[in-house]
DNA sequence: AACAATCGCAACCGCAGTCCC
DNA sequence: AGGGACTGCGGTTGCGATTGT
């Protein structure tokens, strides 16, 4: 699991952490703070790098940092704003408290990839197509919007619950201003928002959707709580 | 028991964004 | 304005642990 101890050009120690690092690191920090990470280890008599030491306390030594098992709710949020946000994994781990950007990418990598691959191969080839449009790794939404044909503009499972909001969110993030507008409406027009929930919240959506509509941020908390407040059995292709 | 394959995760690397001079 | 320093992020790698043969 560790990496085999060696020296960076500049006769920085690289590899796996001693406990005696650990203990200094997490001395000094909890002592004076980390107010450049550069600096930080000559401070605090390391022989390491400033990066490796950011690296080693935002993942590992950080006090608030929740190790173990993941909960079913915690891998339902990553998977929700996986398909929500993509590989923003700092965005993500910053709706489940105790978790570090690294071990949340890690855990999607080896365990809700895997499981939602395996889930795809059991399900029907139309489930299959719903499946893999909710993960980013197997595409959700295209990657980049110019390489996407003017009628698959967005690759959103039809059926599929998402809100306007969430909707409106992927247009800001992969569209140029210009093309919003039309590309926006055009992928209203392809959601289909089987509940009168979602059929409601459209209209007000589309009704509100003028002027400085543009200008507002495109994905808040309340978005991204809306999203994660959807009834769980939204999820129910995963487990 | 020995070896190979796979898994899990800590740590590294490169790049982009931000800040400051 | 622009250039260097620094930070933060996401992708990738390395390697011990575990599992399978």
């Amino acid at each position: 699991m560790a990496r085999t101890p060696g020296r960076d050009k500049n006769g920085m120690k690289k590899g796996t952490w001693t406990p005696e690092e650990d203990k200094k690191l997490r001395a000094y920090v909890s002592r004076y703070g980390y107010w450049n990470w550069r600096k930080l280890p000559k401070y605090a008599g390391l022989s390491r790098c400033g990066k490796s030491c950011r690296l080693r306390w935002m993942n590992y030594l950080r006090p608030d940092i929740k190790r173990g098992n993941y909960t079913k709710e915690e891998e339902d949020t990553i998977i929700r704003l996986q398909g929500l946000l993509g590989n923003k994994w700092s965005a993500i781990a910053s709706h489940l408290p105790g978790r570090t950007d690294n071990e949340v990418k890690n855990h999607w990598h080896t365990n809700l990839r895997k499981r939602l691959s395996q889930n795809t191969s059991l399900t029907s080839p139309q489930e299959a197509t719903i499946t893999e449009n909710r993960s980013c790794d197997l595409e959700v939404g295209p990657k980049n919007m110019s390489e996407t044909s003017p009628n698959n503009i967005f690759d959103f499972p039809i059926n599929c619950p998402m809100p306007p909001q969430i909707v409106e969110g992927f247009a800001s993030l992969h569209l140029s201003s210009s093309s919003r507008e039309t590309s926006l409406s055009r992928c209203i027009e392809a959601v289909d928002f089987s509940n009168t929930e979602c059929e409601a919240s459209c209209d007000t959506y589309i009704a509100e959707s003028s002027g400085s509509f543009w200008t507002e941020p495109f994905i808040t908390d309340n978005n991204i709580e809306s999203w994660l407040s959807l009834d769980e059995s939204s999820l129910d292709f995963f487990y």
